[in-house]
RNA sequence: GGAGAGGUAGCGAAGUUGGCCGUAACGCGCUCGACUCGAAAUCGAGUUGCGGGUUAAUAGCCCGCACGUGGGUUCGAAUCCCACCCUCUCCGCCA
């Protein structure tokens, strides 16, 4: 969320942000809308102070043991104007708080200009994609052969989009989490938390999934409780309302939890094994950082998860979002994409953004300054590290052997009881 | 789910026959100052947020709103009425 004062002292800015994110939102209308705010709410705030002064002077007579009728009679109808004129404010009012929640964050100046995802530059590549001397399976096949992902008794159990895991396939998707959640508690400083799935829609709110995005979400009949599509919605809003200190900048949240996704508008596209599931688990890091440098933190996300990927010695790349295929909330985002050799193509299975303050400011999450007395907003960045059932994906695909057979990544071999090798079955 | 108690500043807490009580008593904490070589103790002062107006100003001043949330009654609501949320105690049920 942008701030009222900096649209309405800086449409420019405003405009050239949306304009960088070829957004056909008009800023002109949120002029015109909060003129008008400001308009009633002047003419109703008057009324209300020539009440209060009305009131005043009433309890001022009765104190007195005087007659306070004729006074109180001549109110009456000030009252009336001032509850039609609230309504009538109130209603403009949210028109504008409505505008404000529709229009995205601002892309960081060092963000490319581009219209879609063909126009993400590539930051840098590690890894060389394995040569293959045999036809490689995908990991659907894979995990058939090893008799441990199964989407026809989930199709059964649920509806498509939906996997069982068995036996040693589904120990390597918990020992990836093991893996992934120990580097970031243990080496980066991470502090592990378990939250709730479902949340309240002021969280979905404060981090930017509602309203503009309902539709993408699960929400549950009855109740006011979402699915959360990750974890940086409950993580994020941990701190939603609190003023902390300077001084605790930055930290880090990590958090396995799954993750639920409609993925409305997808029909069609990835429906050939777990890339794309509406369930799927995920460790996610969120950071909340000091606004003076937290471009420095969004680079730090970005290696706390490019190390998980180094660590399985799977080969990937980052890309730079550009200002056309940003997400929502970002101001900066960079996608982490692993090697696939069965699409022979790079694929996310991570994406680090830094939100700034747009988060904060919906949230309402502040810190109190050493210097100064004004609270100001934090900065919160989150990023996956990584998304664990994509990862189960690039290890079955990038270690399979020509019998089908997958050997286990040295690094989760701990995890795994020391086993080497899983084995068709 | 049932019964009861409660939700007021960073924390504790006062205020319920409706009216200078919300820039919110009192206490703690915090900030500044005095005293001191320095500190403690003590003394003094200060310490909510959001919105609107004025303004060069995110300075000052004026106004409005906020006592869990949303409604209602009233000239006027922390206070009265209704609904909902959350916390605590007990009971019931339960992994």
């Amino acid at each position: 969320m942008f701030d009222l004062k900096i649209v309405q002292s800086d449409p420019d800015f405003v405009r050239q942000a949306l304009a960088r994110r070829n957004s056909p939102i008009d800023v002109d209308e949120f002029l015109r809308l909060d003129g008008k705010r400001r308009e009633l709410l002047l003419e109703v705030e008057t009324l209300k102070s020539e009440r209060n002064k009305a009131s005043g002077q009433v309890a001022a007579i009765k104190r007195q043991g005087g007659d306070a009728s004729e006074l109180i009679g001549s109110l009456s109808g000030l009252s009336e104007r001032i509850k039609e004129l609230d309504a009538e404010a109130g209603a403009v009012a949210a028109k504008v708080d409505e505008w404000l929640m529709a229009v995205p964050n601002a892309p960081d100046a060092s963000v490319p200009y581009g219209k879609g995802e063909e126009d993400n530059p590539e930051l840098h590549r590690r890894g060389e994609p394995r040569v293959f001397d045999f036809p490689v399976k995908d990991h659907v096949d894979l995990g058939a052969g090893l008799a441990g992902l199964d989407f026809e008794r989930a199709a059964r159990l649920t509806g498509a989009r939906f996997v069982v895991e068995f036996g040693a396939v589904a120990r390597l998707e918990r020992a990836l989490a093991q893996f992934m959640l120990d580097v970031q508690t243990r080496e980066h400083g991470y502090t592990e938390v378990s939250p709730p799935v479902l949340v309240n829609t002021a969280t979905m709110t404060g981090t930017g999934q509602l309203p503009k995005f309902a539709e993408d979400s699960f929400k549950l009949e009855n109740s006011d409780y979402w699915l959360i599509p990750t974890a940086e919605v409950p993580l994020t809003n941990m701190h939603a309302g609190e003023v902390l200190e300077e001084s605790a900048l930055p930290f880090g949240y990590c958090a396995h939890t799954p993750c639920f996704r409609s993925e409305a508008g997808s029909y069609g596209k990835d429906t050939r094994g777990i890339i794309r599931q509406h369930q799927f688990y995920k460790v996610e890091l969120v950071r909340f950082a000091h606004p003076d440098s937290s471009f420095d933190d969004l680079e730090l996300l970005r290696g706390h998860a490019e190390a998980i990927l180094q660590k399985l010695e799977l080969p990937y790349r980052v890309i730079t979002l550009c200002t056309g295929d940003m997400g929502f909330s970002s101001a900066k985002t960079y996608d982490l994409e692993v090697w696939l050799p069965a699409q022979d193509t790079y694929r996310e299975i991570s994406s680090c953004s830094n939100c700034t303050d747009f988060q904060a400011r919906r949230a309402n999450i502040r810190f109190k300054p050493a210097q100064g007395k004004k609270t100001r907003f934090v900065h919160t960045l989150n990023g996956s590290g990584l998304a664990v059932g994509r990862t189960l994906v690039a290890v079955l695909e990038n270690y399979q052997q020509k019998d089908g057979s997958v050997v286990v990544p040295a690094a989760l071999q701990p995890y795994m009881g020391g086993l080497e090798v899983i084995e068709p079955r």
